[in-house]
DNA sequence: TTGAAAGCGCTAACAG
DNA sequence: CTGTTAGCGCTTTCAA
């Protein structure tokens, strides 16, 4: 601990400490340049074994840590990334953050948060505010349109969740084999008529479902209507149990949990007994759907390692010189849980 | 200096952009040095308001944004702050976060999730891993010891939510006078003896909802007994629900709304109704409080703006030349929301 | 394999 | 009020 003089820096009175060591320090301490401090730490192969070693062991001894704006500020990059998603508060996005955290934090980049609030403007002007700070985007469901996407990959490294872009990356839990399911539960269960209270029209994967639900509607002779469009939150309950209702449909597909969660509060303030005389599915399986009443049937996916899965593949574009090389497309499963809010259909009135 | 040429980097053909724009070139463009750009942009009341002008239209024609890494290389500051959580799919902090991260970019600084996961070592590791690259941090719910918080807080700023640490600036959504409202409510309603289902040991919170629950017993006659500790998670739902029937109480208040959701599943699984045989009481109105069954009574707070008031101090504290002048102490009030799984004790077995 | 030196983009003295 | 001139801490040629 050979403990250098800083006369001005030292002054022990301040509760700020003297400073951080910098390179200039290990370099010193250890008799070698800056230049060989910072390739023994950033580029290890380049450097002596031996040299490298001490250099390390200095490094640690004055507890050194290199300073992450200093370094990105050469090279363009901040090794920080933002994801982007519309609700914090539905708990549906809770595993794809906590995911996302923790593969981002795993590669040692840090992510920031930012809320769209299902608004494209908003969406937009967050990307814009940080695109100067981060190197790339994840983007879960985006409700903004394709052009602007394209827009945004063109400067920046972008990784779509929960919806598809030519030419960029993305994860998606399998919308279209888990409308199948859902139909084919409804249909075994002996519906044969089906709502699909939607929600917003700029939602790829609302149309997405809509689209598979419809389909398999179609081929297994369900008749199939599409309601809405309503805002996916528990607030457009009523909306939507109303109309899913007036329809005459027996089952009700909401576009989220959180819309089925508020449609059953509705449906039982409303006397409509569930599932005796219309049944419910949601999509997503969040928290709260295995304990609302009734519990509900819904559609589950591996949330959180969507969100590992995107910030991965995010990861490894940033590291690829090559743009268009990098872009993959992931599916996740998903699987129908089926619960006490789906059952047998009611007699034909 | 005039208008040098930069070949290689306008090579239109790469996806990427040319580069982009300096201060140096903002400068050129405006015929200034970079010096009165810097001004312009940064303490533009030393400038002349014609020559920023100037400047700031030349900036916004030639898309100029600052680069915050170069920004913050010089002076220490990096206009990011840490929010660190013990759980980030317990649905009590979406509010908290979403506020924090409201008032952060609000304020032009970006924010940083961390997932402690009810683990004091990781909220260290996390702190020390993050303080390189924040101003400073928002400790929400810590789990660590004093002494490891006030070595952190020499360092860097650092604001606490519910907790309270000497000499530090906290936000607390009221435990006092809330446990004392859920007391009176179980006494006005006959109940004699109650049960607290303890959270973790490290939990301040737990502690002082505790203390004020026997205090407020105490003076209204009623007997209190602590059970547990439990993970203040839905999983641990059984264990304290068995627990809680086991000590004979009639009513039950637990550490918080996840636990006590997953008591009233326990419940129920055992046919023990609620609120007839006991009533049931948690902390925080959650998301899922109101549609569990039966919906819980519940200590409700305003989270989003404790979330808010956390990262407004710490903006505060980040903008003082001075420490200690900067530390406050914030109370916010909170409400017992009464729903369906309390009512009047038992009659004596 | 290593060192010297030139930046990276911005801020902050210090003159003028 | 504005320009000159040093750096901030790190990376990266380019020589040696």
């Amino acid at each position: 601990m050979v403990a250098e003089e800083h006369p001005d820096r030292t002054s022990g009175n301040s509760v700020l400490p003297p400073r951080r060591p910098t390179i200039y320090d290990v370099a010193r301490e250890a008799g070698v340049s800056t230049s060989t401090v910072s390739r023994a730490l950033s580029r290890p192969e380049r450097v002596n074994a031996a040299t490298r070693a001490h250099v390390l062991t200095v490094a640690e001894r004055l507890g050194y840590a290199a300073d992450p704006a200093a370094r990105s500020i050469g090279a363009g990059r901040t090794k920080t990334a933002a994801l982007l998603v519309p609700d914090i508060t539905n708990p549906y996005f809770f595993g794809i953050i906590r995911g996302g955290n923790r593969e981002a934090s795993a590669a040692g980049i840090t992510l920031v948060l930012a809320e769209t609030e299902e608004s494209p403007d908003l969406e937009i002007r967050h990307a814009e505010r940080l695109k100067q700070n981060v190197d790339g985007f994840v983007l879960a469901s985006s409700r903004v349109p394709d052009e602007h996407i394209q827009a945004l990959a063109e400067h920046h490294k972008l990784v779509m969740l929960n919806r598809e872009v030519d030419g960029l990356s993305s994860v998606v839990v399998d919308p279209d084999d888990g409308s199948r399911q859902i139909v084919e539960h409804l249909a075994s269960l002996g519906h044969r008529s089906l709502a699909y209270l939607a929600g917003p029209l700029t939602s790829w994967l609302g149309a997405r479902r809509w689209r598979a639900l419809s389909a398999a509607a179609q081929s297994l002779g369900l008749t199939a209507r599409r309601l809405g469009p309503f805002q996916p939150a528990v607030i457009s309950g009523p909306a939507a149990a109303d109309a899913g209702v007036g329809s005459g449909a027996t089952a009700l597909v909401a576009h989220n949990d959180l819309l089925a969660i508020g449609m059953l509060q509705r449906l039982a303030e409303r006397g409509v007994r569930v599932p005796e005389q219309v049944s419910v599915v949601g999509y997503d399986d969040i928290f709260g759907a295995d304990f609302c009443s009734p519990p509900l049937t819904t559609l589950a996916g591996a949330h959180e390692k969507a969100g590992r899965t995107a910030v991965d593949l995010l990861v490894a574009a940033l590291e690829t010189r090559d743009a268009a090389a990098s872009v993959r497309r992931v599916t996740l499963p998903s699987h129908l849980v089926i619960r006490a809010s789906t059952a047998a259909a009611a007699p034909r009135a």
